[in-house]
RNA sequence: GGAGAGUUGGCAGAGUGGUAAUGCACCGGACUCGAAAUCCGGCGAACCGGUAAAACGGCGCGCAGGUUCAAUUCCUGUACUCUCCUCCA
């Protein structure tokens, strides 16, 4: 959410910001029409109050003097009354702000490119280079079920289409690698943490999923109560400190989280419909950060780097890029996207996304700091994948097959895979 | 699932229809070479409006409604915490 404040100073520079959003200026224009309805009204409302208390300590005085106030009390019905039509009149306005102001993008950052779509993203560096194969590589479907490794076909008997089960050697190799990611960011000072799985409508405002991208989501009912699925451990990290008032030095704060991920892929039909890409459940290790204003983008710099620590040490080839304006998800000022060569594909796909939410999480979910002046002040929030687990397995089958259909296991997981070095041809 | 108790400023903790005591902590001052102790004074969450900045005002006793001229106090609903019972991986 933005502040409202800004969007008053400076309402022709946030209309030029989120241009490249979607937002139209005339939302603007309305959000500030309305904005002014509502602070004429409270001076109104507030006026009135103010009279109400001052005559309110009259009868008082009067009753308790044994006195007759009846004609204070009849003035105050009527005071009442007019309160009670304004504030109701504020009610409906404080409403209709905020419908919009919570639909409202984050701003993005000054060097994010501008553009509507991925079309303008921008490569910013690139690792190692593709293996150059002396066979033709397989994707990652065959090869994982010719190995009797991952079943797509009971994963869609037994819970339908983009679900799947992982068997033996690639179960496995999930777990290796989870773990491996899991001990890498603990070694650069993140806090392991087992969160719910299943949050309130609260968390997913919070994080800004909900209003807008309530399709999706699995949200499941229990006893009128709803409860959604997490789409992803950004959800129950960011929120951890939810409505919490934290002290300027527990900043910064670092978790991570192996949780699993459930997307309804409502609008995604006939897209990576085979393999493990795109599945209606997934595991993702998640970083998350909580961090002082000034340090943001420090910190997605080093969160990125985190994540990309993974994939080096893995020695499987990627490219980051800076994602355009249009692009970045509705939260963030600033994402990097990590992406992975899959070389059935010929192609680099996303493995990672870090964003940067500056303010506009912390608004929402009111999570804030002190500092040593006892001022308060919203923290800037952070989250990155580090990395999509089943997205890695998808990677580390192709890029490290042999044309046997073997699959040799990466050095650094070897002894997550108690010693295991290939994933033998059937 | 059942029963009871609780939720008030950083912490502790009173109040119970007339508009939030008190203590500790914190800040300032006195005393002192300095500190402690003592004394005097002050500050009280967060948020909103207002202002050039102030002043000032509103709101504020878990949350949401209601009754009332007026609600921390009464009524209704609800969340969470604790205790006991019940059940359970």
């Amino acid at each position: 959410m933005l502040d409202i404040k800004l969007i008053r100073q400076k309402p022709e520079w946030i209309k030029d910001k989120l241009a490249s959003r979607g937002v139209t200026a005339a939302e603007i224009d309305e959000l500030l029409a309305l904005d002014t309805q509502r602070r004429e009204k409270i001076v109104a409302t507030e006026e009135l109050k103010k009279q109400r208390n001052q005559v309110s300590a009259e009868i008082a005085k009067v009753k308790r003097e044994h006195g007759d106030a009846s004609a204070q009390i009849a003035a105050m019905r009527a005071v009442g009354d007019q309160i009670k039509t304004l504030d109701a009149d504020l009610t409906d306005l404080d409403g209709q702000v905020t419908y919009i102001l919570v639909r409202l993008p984050n701003i993005p950052a000054d060097d994010v490119p501008v553009g509507p779509n991925e079309d303008y993203n921008q490569e910013v560096r690139k690792w190692s280079t593709p293996r150059q194969f002396e066979f033709t590589p397989q994707a990652h479907w065959d090869l994982g079920e010719k190995l009797g490794i991952l079943d797509f076909e009971r994963g869609a008997k037994v819970a339908g289409t983009r679900f799947v089960y992982y068997k033996g050697l690639g179960a496995k190799l999930e777990r290796a690698l989870y773990n491996f990611m899991l001990d890498e960011h603990s070694k650069e000072g993140y806090q392991e943490v087992i969160p719910p799985y299943l949050v309130n409508n609260e968390a997913m405002f919070g994080t800004s999923q909900f209003p807008k991208f309530t399709e999706d989501v699995y949200t499941i009912i229990n006893e009128g109560e709803p409860l959604t699925l997490i789409p992803t451990a950004e959800v129950p990290l960011t929120n951890y400190y939810s409505h919490e008032i934290l002290d300027e030095a527990q900043l910064p704060v670092y978790l991570t989280a192996l949780t699993p991920c459930f997307r309804s892929e409502a609008g995604s039909a006939g897209r990576d419909t085979r393999g493990l890409i795109r599945l209606h459940q997934f595991n993702k290790v998640e970083m998350v950060k909580y961090v002082k204003p000034e340090d943001s983008y420090q910190e997605l710099d080093k969160l990125t780097a985190d994540a990309e620590d993974i994939l080096r040490k893995l020695n499987l080839p990627y490219r980051v890029i800076a994602l355009a304006s249009g692009d970045a998800s509705f939260s963030s000022a600033k994402t990097y996207d990590l992406e992975v060569w899959i070389p059935a594909q010929n192609t680099y796909r996303e493995i990672s996304s870090c964003s940067n939410c500056t303010d506009f999480q912390a608004r929402r979910a009111q999570i804030r700091y002190r500092d040593a002046e006892g001022q308060v002040h919203l923290v800037n929030t952070l989250n990155g994948s580090g990395l999509a687990v089943g997205r890695t397995v998808a990677a580390i089958l192709e890029n490290y097959q042999n044309e046997d259909g073997s699959i040799t296991i990466p050095a650094a997981l070897v002894p997550y895979m108690n010693g295991v070095t290939t994933i033998p041809a059937k």
